[in-house]
DNA sequence: TTGTATGCGTTATCAG
DNA sequence: CTGATAACGCATACAA
């Protein structure tokens, strides 16, 4: 039932490659001609078939997307601007929630290569480097450095975690609290620590780290730990959370101690997510250039895919938001 | 360089077809040929080319997904599930976020069409019914009834509205501001719409409704309207906001001018989506079963894919999630 | 400028 | 139970 080139073929009265070429614009031809293809294909309801063309071509135009869990707003942000983007350029996305598991990241990838896709965009990474290097395809990394041969995007990591320290610090916060992504991980997130370390111990102020497990963020566990974090400090009145969706929590378990923002407590967050749909309470964050990254992964990728040399680092400016919680 | 079943024929010494059977493990096969298909497959890194399959069974194993906004928490937790319930069934999510762009979401269903997806799951619907009819796929629609053809998923609006508003007149709320989705767009959502009519006329409540642009929802927007509706209207003391996003933008607005939450305004929502990463203020709202809608849109497109008929109709229970702010 | 023939990697239809 | 061989729909080297 379906109509083929061939169909249109015949009714033309040309050859398959005459219309292919029509088709894909290619060479000379006469514009009657173009015209007769135009009216074909409206008359017989032509719509060419992407498999076929991918696998002639060895391309299917098709990037995979593998994230932790698209609900999560930072990575909902972020992937609609890789689809914004990759559809500008002719790419569709394949949509993969590792949840981070680290047997599904793998089975994604495997997924993702059998679906013949150009390229994968990592913005989960879970799995061991070794993997990593299986993947033997186009790859950009969100925020983790894998090795010198796979091209990476992340904020300003470091910048970012000590402008966040710094305004606790200099609003006179006597003892802080930093709530860390999981460090095992080795994500480059890990410098916001590294930054916030530094600063607390160069101005001997006290201070205290947790971080989030390493098997998945689930909010409930977020509400656990900062509920902890409270009861274990209750002198706490810095906090630089790395998330805005921690930084809320924390912001929750406050209201609930009825500890006065930010009188009491200051809280400063991380990503900027608080801009988009999510945008709620005014929490002072660092904003992250989501689109941006969004966009430069994109373009990276398809570089890379092109076999032209993307940059292997690319480390983007955060921003300082102060609102109401500092 | 890629390695296919040929390269394993060669190496087994049997034909491919033979090949092809173990790896779809159709007939008998003996277990020592399966053994020997198995080494070659590790030995010669043998990876499937979904490409080339989908090509020759005619059947590409992806669905198609078009929503307005990824990054909306209802949409993102919805796609999650979606996703997640694809991915147990063998199916991979192409994922299109058409911005409520009519044109773009024309684009996006050809585009799937020349993808040769399995069938689309459209939670985006700008587009006309006629267009719709054209589509000729298996098509599964959230939120929306477009003819008795194809199947949808929704969840109780009506009810969702009435509890919503009851709650409000219950509490004594004397002039009740309804913040609707766009009312032209004909979803199914409207129904919440006329609930709240329904509840305000039959108890004698003042009342005023106002809603959202129809192209495409912008948190600016929403805070303009947000804004224009407590100038315009001081004295409202009752607010049922057709989304969370909606809702909290109303208690945003309460803060800045000072009202007193839930005992000068009270607000209730609709989502649900305060339960995932997105929570944070404790708003009162009415949760759909969003978990439940994404298995049941996946299962129901499957069926209809594998020409079983699915329910033209399934409308699932919401729940009221009385907090704080009422 | 246009057409012929072959390949892309896999599945399916037949004989044997 | 196994193996040629023809699809699947399109692109392209090579001829004409």
């Amino acid at each position: 039932m379906t109509v083929t080139i061939k169909d249109l073929a015949e009714k033309v009265g040309v050859s398959v490659t005459t219309i292919s070429r029509v088709l894909n614009n290619r060479g000379y031809l006469s514009n009657h001609l173009k015209e007769r293809v135009q009216e074909a294909i409206v008359e017989l309801n032509y719509q060419p078939n992407e498999i076929a063309r991918s696998l002639s071509r060895k391309k299917s135009n098709i990037i995979g997307l593998i994230i932790p869990d698209i609900s999560h707003p930072f990575f909902s942000e972020l992937t609609k601007y890789i689809e914004y983007y990759a559809y500008e350029h002719g790419y569709k996305v394949l949509l993969c929630n590792s949840l981070l598991n680290r047997a599904k990241e793998k089975e994604y990838i495997d997924l993702l290569k059998a679906s013949q896709v150009d390229g994968i965009i990592m913005g989960s990474q879970t799995i061991s480097v070794e993997d990593f290097e299986l993947i033997n395809l186009p790859v950009i990394t969100i925020d983790r450095k894998i090795s010198d041969e796979i091209p990476y995007i992340c904020s300003d990591n470091y910048e970012g975690g000590r402008v966040a320290t710094q305004l606790l610090i200099g609003k006179e916060c006597k003892k802080i609290a930093h709530i860390s992504g999981n460090l095992q991980l080795n994500l480059l997130a890990k410098k916001r620590h590294e930054a916030f370390m530094e600063q607390v111990v160069q101005h001997g102020v006290e201070y205290v780290v947790v971080e989030t497990d390493i098997n998945g963020f689930d909010l409930k566990d977020y509400e656990r730990l900062v509920h902890k974090l409270f009861n274990d400090h209750p002198d706490i009145d810095g906090v630089f959370a790395s998330s805005d969706v921690i930084a809320m929590q924390v912001v929750n378990e406050c209201h609930r101690l009825g500890f006065q923002i930010p009188n009491q407590v200051k809280i400063v967050g991380y990503d900027g997510i608080a801009q988009g749909y999510n945008r709620n309470y005014m929490i002072s964050t660092i904003e992250q250039p989501i689109k941006e990254m969004g966009k430069i992964a994109v373009e990276n990728l398809i570089k890379q895919i092109l076999a032209k040399n993307p940059p292997a680092e690319t480390i983007l400016p955060i921003k300082l938001l102060e609102r109401e919680t500092t």
